[in-house]
DNA sequence: TTTTTCTAGTTGCATTTGCAACATATTATG
DNA sequence: CATAATATGTTGCAAATGCAACTAGAAAAA
């Protein structure tokens, strides 16, 4: 049985894209800026290949990775309410093919009367639970107390969602410390601290856990 | 015009619960638990009145309330993948009234074919949308790096959805700590800090921000 | 290739936060 | 009303975390 969640979400967009021209498709390399987040606009985004982080500066100056987006996750400003000042972009962190429109054009009618829509409509509310089930697993994460814990949730997490206790981490070790929204040099002691209690075996970004 | 954050979403579901024998309805007064969430269950919960929070105690022992819910909240399993054994829970905080039905039973069409299932599925993008812009905001709050920053983030939230620079906190001081996921104390200090930096003013539950 | 930039890894020290233990005030309950 | 239970408010001290500064290595750019 192809359940919704082994399903290739973005085969949908794909269709819409080819057959309606108000969603754009386009590609983007490592280190580009896919989207800035603007007040009151509702586009909605498809990451159909690559990898992508959200990103926010606040006003100290301090560097968040709210989310991190691989093949068929949604991002766009109609998830996130642009409330504060804070700079909120998504940055591509490998080569990355997007296609995008805004959200008003999907929910009225196509001119074209095209059944993509109706179809995409149809699977939003399953794309939309994945989404906050993720959201709601990033907020168990961060509401952990302390680093330790916060490291341990997420290994564990990653671990099974690969079904290996062993797993490459998708971040650099910097770019893992903004995602826990910790101090970079405290999360390295404390991960050095784990592999001294044996919890946790690394080489490079290599992870293994040693606990059953 | 009557936009969907101004809705009374509530009503959508109190008509199904009286076409439809598998939606039920359901009183509860403070402190009962209106549900626990166990894993591969898929309950969808809508709190019609009264104000509820999603519990977890983690084996820690600490508890974290991870989300707070009024009128017209959703909540229950579906949102919320149980992986964890965490403890994880719904507590009314004051008296309430629930509809709540298996979320399968929605998607799969009505025996009676009732044109309410119709209709709360046409509506269920927004109210996930809704549900995704609190999450957001919830993990804005968390991703603040000092107790400081998570309390002004979160009282600026209040003051703009209450459209006043004075309002009363819907938490009691000890779950707004659980909320932060701070120690209870070391936020009462930090309280006291912006009240004679002159950030803040607070009378009881009630704060005052000073700033423009 | 050489140079520059970025990432990993480490440490001392200052600051923040959490913990424990109180006193007092407020709110429920018999 | 009396009593219990819960919430607020405060403090000293210990532990965790953040900050700054640095070295070394890897990766990217010139």
């Amino acid at each position: 049985m192809t359940t919704y969640n082994s399903m290739n979400f973005s085969e949908f967009f794909y269709k819409l894209s080819q057959h309606c021209i108000k969603a754009q498709k386009k590609e983007f390399k490592k280190g580009d800026i896919i989207t800035s987040y603007i007040a009151k606009r509702r586009q909605l985004f498809i990451l159909v290949n690559g990898e992508a982080d959200l990103i926010r500066y606040d006003l100290n100056g301090n560097r968040t990775i709210v989310e991190h987006y691989s093949k068929n996750d949604l991002f766009g400003e109609i998830f996130y309410c642009v409330t504060t000042n804070n700079e909120l972009f998504v940055e591509a962190q490998k080569k990355c093919e997007v296609i995008f429109f805004n959200y008003d054009y999907l929910e009225n009618k196509c001119e074209l009367n095209c059944k993509y829509h109706n179809e995409i409509l149809q699977t939003l509310p399953h794309l939309f639970l994945n989404k906050l089930n993720s959201l709601n697993t990033r907020i168990e994460i961060l509401t952990k107390r302390t680093i330790r814990d916060k490291l341990l949730t997420y290994f564990s997490i990653i671990s099974s969602s690969y079904m290996s206790k062993s797993f490459t981490l998708p971040f650099s070790l910097t770019d893992l410390a903004d995602y826990l929204s910790v101090d970079r040099s405290a999360m390295m002691r404390e991960i050095g601290l784990l592999k001294k209690d044996n919890i946790i075996d690394k080489i490079g970004n290599k992870i293994t856990l040693l606990y059953k």
